[in-house]
DNA sequence: AGCACA
């Protein structure tokens, strides 16, 4: 604290001998700025400052968990989803199991666990949608709240009034990558206590969404 | 119960 104050108490006069510590770490341009996925997942200004945060190894690792659950590489998220609205809506998309990764499977830590061996019901679709959600509710906490899972890619909150009471309540949309994922994130989350308080009112409901054409990555025509 | 965005 001394060498601070002293630092403070004269700033007229700067040093000729370089400090022991020099100021000028910053670099000319950030080279590992983020993923190339990460720039397409957060478009926004909002949480522009996210990508800073994110190390290469936590990269990594999402990466990794990602190729567990569905043995593709996330770097392709874009060939991952496809307009499940089209053709594909009576029948589920396709076994989740595969014959000769079980065993790695049933290790899978974290909120992945237990939902990948599962058949999705034939409904499954990569968007939830949530309700139970108290009125004063924002964005940012429903992101909290969804963002640790694995394939969590948006959430959108619609506000419509309550035709009873006239309140306002609050739905949202959550979309994920696969209709796996969104299941291991409803099965979580299912019955959520938002309110931890308040027992009574706000804990979440989730289901598939009926209509999920969310644009993942940019457009409606995604065949490669 | 309730389902929007392109």
């Amino acid at each position: 604290m001394a060498d601070a104050y002293w630092r403070y108490a004269d700033p007229r006069q700067q040093a000729p001998m370089a400090p022991p510590q020099p100021a000028p770490l910053k670099r000319p341009r950030p080279d590992y700025g983020g993923a190339p996925e990460t720039l397409g997942y957060y478009p926004r200004e909002d949480e522009r400052t996210v990508h800073l945060s994110i190390k290469d190894t936590e990269a990594i690792n999402a990466s990794y968990d990602r190729y567990l659950q569905n043995g593709i590489p996330s770097y392709s998220t874009a060939e991952l989803v496809r307009p499940v609205g089209g053709g594909l809506n009576g029948r589920p998309v396709e076994d989740p199991r595969l014959p000769g990764i079980g065993g790695m499977d049933n290790r899978i830590i974290g909120y992945s666990g237990g939902r990948t061996e599962a058949p999705l019901p034939p409904d499954a679709s990569n968007t939830l949608f949530v309700e139970g959600l108290p009125a004063n509710c924002t964005r940012r906490e429903v992101s909290h709240i969804f963002r640790p899972f694995i394939g969590f890619q948006e959430v959108r909150l619609v506000n419509k009034d309550s035709r009873h009471h006239g309140d306002l309540l609050v739905l949202c949309f959550v979309d994920f990558a696969t209709a796996n994922q969104a299941a291991t994130a409803m099965d979580a989350l299912q019955g959520y206590q938002f309110d931890e308080h308040d027992r009574d009112s706000a804990y979440l409901r989730l289901q598939f969404a009926r209509f999920p054409g969310p644009r993942p990555s940019g457009g409606p025509r995604n065949r490669r």
